[in-house]
DNA sequence: GGACGACGCAACGCAACCGTTCCGTCGTGA
DNA sequence: TCACGACGGAACGGTTGCGTTGCGTCGTCC
């Protein structure tokens, strides 16, 4: 019965809104005008700001990246790297992430949602990135698939979240041989 | 004139109000609450709440870190992921230090204080880590310091501050390991 | 011992947002 | 053609925080 345009009109306004705003002065009231819909129209989809905000993030974040297998760990991080830099680098992702991760530090549920949606995509991907690459022989069987995650995800995360700096195609593809020759010597 | 006992309970007060709330739901009048003292001490001493918290922060967090030259790059490198896990463990700055970071992404002003108090005391910090081992021969003269922080400093962010996972002595000294073959491999 | 000033406290008017309710409109399906 | 229900809009009382003001207390310096 609800209607489909205003929904997807709220959910738009809820990104924009979060980017804006933060998680922390986020207001129903706020979502509602940016949309241009009622209150009535949001409460009627959600009974408070959390759920509302938890169900129009995870339905997005729990897409998952699509990583291929390329046959070679230094093609695999080329590709993780690439596609990790794509995603974080739209202005909506780039302000929403970071600001979600800080707020899951006091909201359990949030976290959760952070949890389920991003990193365990994420963790699995890397491990199956892994998991190849040893059975290739290109890294030892012992490579720490949990290290591994944090030198991977870790270096482009805190470019493009934290310090925010510029991004090449040459400095994506010298991080992805960087951290080829960091998983080889990270045993566990 | 100004009570020095006043002023160290609402810097207090800041810290925990920012680690439980955030900048974005941070309110002076809980600040005031949580200190003890009324509103007027609080608006004696800055004239918003913008102010109030860059100045606190920005007090602290130029302190910046000690970091000894052991002689060799890989102790250095144990020496500085054991002495950033230090900090980023203690519950106040693992709250804090990503809030603000999100922040600073819409606030410019939060952000210079950021850049200025952490973000160029680490540069210096990893730039002059780098440099030192180049001089020993340790790593090649074309080393990237850019991506060489990025190394450093990425995977233990993530690991503290975004998974929020477990960090033992020896998770760190292999981190340190990986990073180590990861900055001789990352060339310009 | 008296003046000064920071202190806590309470109250102010104002604004924003909460979650709810009522209303008149409009599109859709029976 | 008519009933139903989601819609936008307006208003509700209540809460929270804003930044300011006035007051009486208390410690300090002259």
């Amino acid at each position: 019965m609800l209607r489909d345009d205003v929904t997807e009109a709220i959910r738009l306004a809820v990104f924009e809104e979060l980017a804006a705003s933060g998680y922390g002065r986020l207001s129903i009231e706020a979502v509602a005008r940016r949309a241009g819909v009622g209150k009535t129209a949001v409460y009627r989809r959600w009974r408070s700001k959390l759920p509302m905000v938890i169900e129009v993030v995870s339905e997005v974040a729990s897409m998952g990246l699509v990583l291929p297998d390329t046959g070679s760990l230094q093609d695999d991080l080329r590709m993780f790297v690439h596609v990790v830099a794509r995603v974080l680098r739209h202005p909506l992702a780039a302000q929403i992430v970071p600001d979600l991760l800080a707020e899951a530090a006091r909201n359990p549920e949030i976290a959760d949602t952070l949890a389920t949606a991003l990193r365990e995509a994420q963790r699995d991907s890397s491990a199956a990135l892994v998991r190849k690459a040893v059975e290739r022989g290109e890294l030892p069987a012992d490579t720490d698939p949990e290290l591994a995650l944090d030198l991977i995800a870790g270096p482009l995360y805190w470019r493009l979240a934290v310090a925010r700096g510029p991004v090449s195609r040459d400095y994506l593809d010298r991080l992805a041989v960087a951290i080829g020759a960091a998983l080889a010597a990270g045993r566990r």
